[in-house]
DNA sequence: GTCTATAACGAGATAGAC
DNA sequence: GTCTATCTCGTTATAGAC
């Protein structure tokens, strides 16, 4: 008995997968705001009507390849963390891990550039997205807390100063995502989230085109003064900046 | 004649106005990929086969709307910039100017969100932007251009330190856009540009819902720090970082 | 119970004849 | 420029296969 609802739901699965992995292929045509279900039941051989056994709505169907493109930037950050930290002979430095996970997120886009802009382009006319997507979305925001608690934990933090009408803001903030770290560096921290998404979108979406064309290097160099903006100190010696001949 | 040409010529003028307008609305609806001849000549009471004689497809009506979306945000950002080299009793600081730009910048977006998206936005599938679009999109990268160069000449600049592999690109990318400046900075100055698109289309897209509530000053905060980066200084006085306390 | 197929709806786009 | 016949779409109701 157990076997056979076994197979059922592996039968299940396979076809829930076939669904969204042709659908993804007609997000990378269209785009999101063209996807149809029955174009998707075409290509696939069965009958629109069969599609609502698997998926309610096309909403639905919209919000399943969301959440797994957030899940899949998420795990992408979490693995090249997780690689980062055992690194022989010591773990890396904060400021290498930081590093190490922005690359990740950018090689994931470049990989998957039409489900990067599904989840952090111009957002799909006539969807809102639903409760369900906060969560994975979120996975990628908590790779860098960490990293950046535990800098605060061991070596410590340069916290950048706070203007005084930010200061509630900050204290709720990081009352609601990082209790452990001072106030101060929240606001940067998701700034800095924002911004390397700001990065990473200029090169998916074409804005570097005949612009930047070192885009690896120019993309290290902006992602480590990003981490300078959250506090994270820099071991490395070349990093005071030398002043300009003023008039 | 002349004056029958001018009727005519006014004509064309306000015909063109109201498609443009019409087809704007129907991006705030449905998206910039579902934008449809057909819709805009029905709404405005004409046949379709009349709009190609204003435009003669689909891409030149995109092109257009794209190029005065550019158009509006790079003008709002260079009133911004005069209006902000004219307040009494002297000249704001280059801090001061980079804040108000950046802010009209954002206000404008807050604005006009459909139009933004058209342009920061997903690219629109099939469609590739021509030649025509790339000076209008450059405008606005050349008041931050001209806030730094300023800041140069006067009072200097705080150098960014430039990684090795970075330099040849730094100097082609100086040559290119900002001769007059120290070729490190200018790699940041397109990196804060891209950063500070970042913040506003987060703020755009919705994804800061439940995560920021007071958004201006966030958003003051954030792009005081990214103008940091680009080595402008700031002459207030409680700028320095404070160490947190390690393990 | 679980699935697929047929048929239909109302709305919208499209192509072509006139 | 107009009209019409034919497409697509999301979605539902229903009937039958396993």
């Amino acid at each position: 008995m157990s076997t056979i609802r076994g197979a059922r739901e592996r039968a299940r699965i396979e076809v829930t997968a076939a669904i969204k992995d042709e659908a993804r292929k007609q997000l990378a045509a269209d785009g999101a705001a063209k996807l149809s279900l029955r174009a998707v039941a075409r290509e696939l051989g069965m009958v629109s009507s069969a599609l609502y056994r698997y998926f309610p709505s096309r909403d639905e169907l919209l919000t399943a390849l969301i959440v797994d493109a957030y899940d899949a930037v998420g795990e992408a950050a979490e693995t090249a963390h997780r690689a980062s930290c055992d690194v022989p002979p010591v773990p890396a430095a904060h400021l290498a891990r930081w590093i190490a996970v922005a690359c990740a997120v950018r090689e994931w886009a470049l990989a998957h550039p039409h489900e990067y802009a599904l989840i952090y382009g111009s957002p799909v006319p006539g969807y809102t997205a639903p409760q369900a997507t906060v969560g994975p979305a979120s996975r990628i925001g908590f790779v860098f807390i960490g990293i950046v608690e535990d800098a605060h934990r061991t070596d410590g933090l340069a916290v950048p100063p706070l203007a005084a009408e930010l200061r509630p803001e900050a204290e709720r903030m990081a009352a609601d995502f990082a209790p452990d770290l001072p106030p101060a560096v929240v606001p940067a921290l998701v700034a800095a989230w924002s911004q390397l998404i700001g990065l990473i979108s200029f090169e998916i979406f074409g804005q570097f085109n005949r612009v930047v064309e070192a885009r690896e290097a120019f993309f290290r160099q902006a992602v480590a003064d990003l981490a300078r903006n959250v506090g994270l100190l820099d071991d490395r010696a070349d990093r005071t900046a030398t002043r300009s001949a003023g008039a």
